[in-house]
DNA sequence: AATGCAAATGCGAATTATTCGCAATAAGGA
DNA sequence: TCCTTATTGCGAATAATTCGCATTTGCATT
């Protein structure tokens, strides 16, 4: 804990238990949480939180660049991650069960170099997400489609 | 216009001036459109409809295949787009303005048929998505960064 | 062309997701 | 320990989406 303590002074924050506990919760989670998850995860652990400060503190953590907003296809809420310079992946996303599956090995170093001299772009980040059926999903998937 | 009536009638749907104008105006914009884009649209074009049957329409058209809800990251608002098996397309994002360019090139292939091997998925289709400046906005945006 | 019925729409209210204003509280430097 | 300011809690406001129900309209049938 003490290590986000020092992060968030470098950033010029103030280290909260509610900051330090949804920064945990995030950085822990295999895939982007949506608010209201993050608010129920604080609830389990018996952190006294309101929802609208769960908000405000992912703002503040976006416009630090802790974090960033990542919405999947298919949904209403917003869902947030960490950002990790040194490892992004992206995500296997069941039509079916709505399960997240990360992924790490990303192809896209060539094509995006192409792309940004194409368009005169500076490609600063990039999602990939790949939308099927999972394993257990497929069979009843296949009577359908 | 008579195209959609056929269509729609195949889908077991009923022709209606709505929803005509809805599909018109997705198919045609450049980039995936908002509800209420598209309500500001019809209203431009002299269609009287109300918001919600802008959603229903969509909500119907997607269950049918016709169109998929595309969110982009950074955005609350849902955007919406035709799903159209014979070209699909990624975007380029400006971080600053928000404008969004298409592109055809997909790189995806080869990848896909690695990844749904691995994790034994089955990908029906994909997002791939670039954020970062475009040509107008990057000399603003590096004395930020 | 008129009729009937189910599907589609309009309208307003309800829900859900997110944001905001302001008073109370707490972190961290002096 | 005290002071200042950032942060939080709380409730209300706003924004985005969905829903229920009465009315209208497309279209198949006569």
């Amino acid at each position: 804990m003490y290590h986000n303590h020092v992060a968030f002074k470098e950033k010029g924050l103030k280290s909260t238990k509610q900051r330090n506990e949804i920064i945990e919760i995030i950085a822990h989670a295999e895939y982007p949480q949506t608010a209201d998850q993050i608010f129920i995860e604080l609830n389990k652990r018996g952190v006294t939180i309101n929802l609208s400060t769960v908000y405000r503190t992912i703002e503040t953590l976006i416009s630090k660049g802790v974090l960033a907003k990542v919405n999947l296809d298919n949904e209403v809420k917003n869902r947030f991650e960490l950002i990790d310079a040194t490892e992004h992946h992206h995500h296997l996303i069941c039509l079916s069960c709505n399960k997240i599956i990360s992924i790490e090995h990303c192809p896209l170093q060539s094509y995006e170099s192409e792309v940004s001299k194409k368009h005169h772009f500076k490609i600063i980040n990039h999602k990939l997400d790949l939308y099927g059926y999972c394993e257990s999903c497929l069979p009843k998937a296949e009577k359908i489609v």
